[in-house]
DNA sequence: CACCACCGATGACTATAGTCGGTCGAAGCT
DNA sequence: AGCTTCGACCGACTATAGTCATCGGTGGTG
């Protein structure tokens, strides 16, 4: 399990969770509509401003983001 | 206060903590040397998997780096 | 059927992360 | 006076983040 694909699972899990299809979440974050699909799909690695824009959209503290991608990393660890 | 300052600041923070030099600290997590300088005078963004190499090596979990840098960001913000 | 919202995917692009090799100055030590 | 370690800084490079326009597929609904 690499983070990428770790993060991608978090970030889908939020966004669904609040309702958002990509693009909405792409356009509240000023991101692109692809890009969303990018990360969820562990294509591209944000940066940590752009972690810090989609946290804030999906009202989450970027450090609790960042725990569930060390839980799902460990956890799959083994 | 931008989030790349605080991240500079965390860094320098836990690096001197541990002893290192920018340059041991760039060897240990394979990256380079003048880099770490640049992260620490904020002129570089870290990817995700950036942060997660540097916080293993410091012995840090990255998601309790991300809380300090939190904690300067909205302490910084009146 | 047609239309719609949503997402996957691609190619080409611009902006920035990260590398490499070097110079320089400050501080410490002999 | 040298020598060494550290870090700031530079110019030029390669790799990748992030944008944009577009096409196609799927599932739902009138």
């Amino acid at each position: 399990m690499e983070i990428a694909k770790a993060f991608g699972i978090v970030l889908k899990k939020y966004r669904t969770n609040k309702g958002f299809s990509q693009e909405k979440l792409a356009l509240m974050c000023n991101l692109d509509r692809t890009y969303i699909g990018l990360l969820e799909r562990a294509q591209r690695q944000p940066s940590l401003t752009t972690i810090f824009k989609i946290c804030k959209v999906l009202e989450v503290r970027p450090s609790e983001f960042i725990n569930e991608i060390e839980n799902i990393i460990h956890q799959h660890k083994k």
